[in-house]
RNA sequence: GAUUCCGUAGCUCAGCUGGUAGAGCAAUACACUUUUAAUGUAUGGGCCCUGGGUUCGAAUCCCAGCGGAAUCACCA
C-alpha cells in the first residue's frame, strides 16, 4: 500500500501537522451537536436565528478580511460567511489567518455556528461566530462546478472511478445520491403497503443445499464443518411458499439473489428481488394487486404515474394493458403458435430468422420468438400472459388450457420488470414437471432446474391455492430514475478487482512461458533458469493471484494459464 | 465470448503527419470586508496504464497485456 503521495496529499499532511501544532485535534471524539440542516434553513428563512450545522466545505471565496465558503451536509449546500473581527474580536486573529484561510481544505468537516442572513445579493447563509475542525480531509475531491446557467464543469464522470469510489460520487454528484435516496424510498413504500396488507417480511436461508426457484448457474460455496458444497440461492420462491405450507397467510422477501452470469448493463452478479406469495388468489388478483402497487409507489415517489424513461413516456396508471402470450406473437409476426409442435416452431423460427439450438425445447423455443420480435415493443405496463407450460415448471396449468400456465410477466419500457403465476400446488404435477426439466438438462440445457426433494414433501403436505409474484428491484429502480444502467443504481457494482499485482521478472518469464494449453509442470521448469527455490516461490506467487493453474492429472502436474 | 472506442497533473480534457509535456479548475504564495464558476499577480505539480517492437528519437506508429465504456451474443 506504499503509494507515492500526490502534492496535494503531502500538502494536507503538512497541514494536518500544523494543526496539531496549535494544540487542535484534527480528529476530535467528541460528538458535535446538530441544530439545523443547509435546505431546512434556506427553506425556512428565519433572519438573525441561531444555528449549529456540519458537514464537508465544498467551495472558499477568500477577500482579505472576509470570505465565503459553502457547506455541504446530508440535505445540501449552504453559503456560510467568515467575517476577521467578528470572528476574532480580539487582538488574536489565527483563527482566522491561520486555521480558516490556510488550514482548512476542501472536503475536510467542520462544524460551525452562527447567524442566519441574507447577503447583499440576497443569498442566505450563515454568520460563523465559531467554527470547529471535525475531520481532516487528505485527498483533495474533484470538485465540479456549476456556472451562472447551470452548467457543470469538470465534473466527475468517469464510470469506472465513479463506480469504485462511489463515496466521491456521491459526495460531488448530487443526482447519485438522489436515486439512491429514490431507491430507499421505493422500499419503505412497498413495505408500507404490504404491511397494511398484513403480509409478513420473512427471511430465507441465503446459503441453499440446492439452488431452486429460478433456472440460473449459481455461485457454489463449501461449508468446512458440514463438509457439503452449498450454493447462494438464485431465487427464494421454494422457500418462501413452504411457509404459505405452514400457514402464513402473506409472505414477502425482499431477496437478494446471485447468478453466476454474464455482466452488462441489466444484469449484475448479485441483485434484489422482491418475492411475495399470497393464500387463496390467483394470477388475476396478482395483476389488479401488481398494477396498484406500481401506480401507488410511482405516485409516492415521483409524484405521478407519467414518468419519463430515455426517450420515452410511460404512465404507469392503472389498470394495464393484458396481452396473451400467443396475441402477442400473433400481433407482431403473424404466426400462431398455438398447438404448434417442436418441428413447426422450428420452422416458424428459420422463417423469422431466429436462431435455434438443438436442445431448445418447445417452450424456449416460444421464449426465443417473444424475446425477439416482441417483448422490445411493450413500452407502457403490459401484462403479458399465459405461457406455454415447458417454460414455466412451478407454474400452475390454466384452467381453460393444459399445454398452457396461469403465468403473467409484466414486461415496462420493453423490459421484464416481474414474474407471476397461479403457483402449482399440485404436488403430483409438480414432480412430473421436475422431471421433465430434469430430462431438458440431460439434453443440454444447463440451466434446466435441480428436483428439490424436500420441496415436494411440503407440497405433498398440502399448499393453499396461492399467487406469487417476484419484482426486479433494481430494474423498477432503474425505471422510476430514468437510469440505463444497473451499475447507475447500485452502491457498489461488481467490477473487475483493481489491484494490479506487482510481478517479478522471473515470475513474468515463466508466465510468459505458460499459455492456454496445458503443459508438463516439470518441462515449463526446464526452460527457466533460476534455482528450485526461487522457481517454487515464484509459481506459488503466481498461482495465489490466479495468473497460472497447477493441477494434477493422472498423476501428471500440470500447468496453465489462468 | 466478438467488435469498436478510451486510458496524459488531484478532476475535466487538448496534444496534428514521431522531435525534451499543455489549458481550465484544484494546490502553494501575495493582495482584496457581502462574494458566488469571485478576481488579480506569481509559483509548483507528470512511470503520458504496463511490457515489448520499429526509429537517431515514441504520449504519438505497430504488437501483446491490464482496466473501463458502448454495441452485439448469452441471460426466466
Amino acid at each position: 500500500m506504499s503509494q507515492e503521495l500526490s502534492e496535494q496529499e503531502e500538502q494536507r499532511r503538512l497541514t494536518l501537522q500544523k494543526i496539531r501544532e496549535l494544540g487542535m485535534e484534527p480528529y476530535p471524539a467528541e460528538a458535535f451537536e446538530v441544530t439545523h440542516f443547509a435546505e431546512s434553513i434556506k427553506a425556512e428563512f428565519q433572519e438573525h436565528q441561531t444555528v449549529q450545522i456540519a458537514g464537508r466545505m465544498m467551495s472558499q471565496r477568500i477577500m482579505g478580511k472576509a470570505s465565503f465558503a459553502e457547506l455541504q451536509d446530508s440535505s445540501g449546500r449552504i453559503q456560510v460567511y467568515f467575517n476577521r473581527d467578528e470572528l476574532c474580536p480580539g487582538e488574536d486573529k489565527t483563527l482566522y489567518n491561520e486555521v480558516f484561510k490556510k488550514l482548512l481544505d476542501l472536503g475536510d468537516f467542520i462544524g460551525i455556528t452562527g447567524q442566519v442572513f441574507k447577503t447583499q445579493v440576497g443569498e442566505i447563509s450563515v454568520n460563523v461566530t465559531s467554527f470547529k475542525l471535525l475531520s481532516k480531509a487528505l485527498k483533495p475531491l474533484p470538485l465540479p462546478k456549476t456556472d451562472a446557467d447551470g452548467n457543470t464543469h469538470d465534473a466527475f464522470t468517469d464510470p469506472e472511478l465513479r463506480y469504485r469510489q462511489r463515496y466521491v460520487d456521491l459526495v460531488v454528484n448530487p443526482k447519485v445520491k438522489e436515486t439512491f435516496v429514490t431507491r430507499s424510498k421505493v422500499f419503505s413504500v412497498m413495505r408500507k403497503i404490504f404491511d397494511q396488507h398484513g403480509f409478513l417480511e420473512v427471511e430465507t436461508p441465503i446459503l441453499q443445499p440446492i439452488p431452486g426457484g429460478a433456472a440460473a448457474r449459481p455461485f457454489i460455496t463449501h461449508h468446512n464443518a458440514l463438509d457439503i458444497p452449498l450454493y447462494l440461492r438464485i431465487a427464494n420462491e421454494l422457500y418462501l411458499k413452504r411457509l404459505i405450507v405452514g400457514g402464513f397467510d402473506g409472505v414477502f422477501e425482499f431477496a437478494k439473489d446471485f447468478r453466476n452470469e454474464g455482466m452488462d448493463r441489466t444484469h449484475n452478479p448479485e441483485f434484489t428481488v422482491m418475492e411475495l406469495y399470497v393464500a387463496y388468489k390467483d394470477y388475476r388478483w396478482m395483476m389488479e394487486f401488481t398494477e396498484n402497487l406500481l401506480q401507488e409507489i410511482a405516485l409516492a415517489v415521483c409524484g405521478t404515474t407519467e414518468i419519463r424513461v430515455g426517450q420515452n413516456n410511460i404512465s404507469l396508471k392503472a389498470p394495464f394493458k393484458r396481452v396473451t402470450m400467443r396475441e402477442a406473437i400473433l400481433e407482431h409476426t403473424g404466426y400462431d403458435i398455438a398447438d404448434k409442435s417442436e418441428e413447426q416452431l422450428r420452422s416458424i423460427c428459420a422463417a423469422l430468422n431466429i436462431e435455434t439450438q438443438p436442445e431448445m425445447g418447445v417452450g424456449k423455443l416460444i421464449d426465443e420468438i417473444f424475446g425477439e420480435k416482441c417483448e422490445g415493443n411493450y413500452l407502457n405496463p403490459t401484462f403479458i400472459t399465459d405461457y406455454p407450460i415447458e417454460m414455466s415448471p412451478l407454474c400452475k396449468r390454466h384452467r381453460d388450457n393444459p399445454s398452457l400456465t396461469e403465468r403473467f410477466e409484466l414486461m415496462i419500457n420493453g423490459k421484464e420488470v416481474a414474474n407471476a403465476y397461479s403457483e402449482l400446488n399440485d404436488p403430483i404435477d409438480q414432480r412430473e414437471r421436475f422431471e421433465t426439466q430434469l430430462q431438458l438438462s440431460e439434453r443440454g440445457d444447463n440451466e434446466a432446474m435441480f428436483i428439490d426433494q424436500d420441496f415436494l414433501r411440503a407440497l405433498e403436505y398440502g399448499m393453499p391455492p396461492t399467487s406469487g409474484i417476484g419484482i426486479g428491484m433494481d430494474r423498477l429502480v432503474m425505471l422510476l430514475t430514468n437510469n440505463h444502467s444497473i451499475q447507475e443504481v447500485l452502491f457498489f457494482p461488481q467490477m473487475r478487482p483493481e489491484k494490479t499485482v506487482s510481478l517479478s521478472e522471473l515470475d513474468k518469464a515463466i508466465l510468459s512461458i505458460c499459455t492456454d494449453t496445458a503443459q508438463l509442470l516439470s518441462d515449463a521448469r526446464s526452460k527457466v533458469d533460476c534455482s528450485n527455490k526461487q522457481w517454487d516461490l515464484s509459481v506459488k506467487h503466481l498461482t495465489k493471484n490466479q495468473l497460472v493453474k497447477v493441477y494434477k492429472e493422472q498423476d501428471e502436474l500440470l500447468i496453465k494459464k489462468v
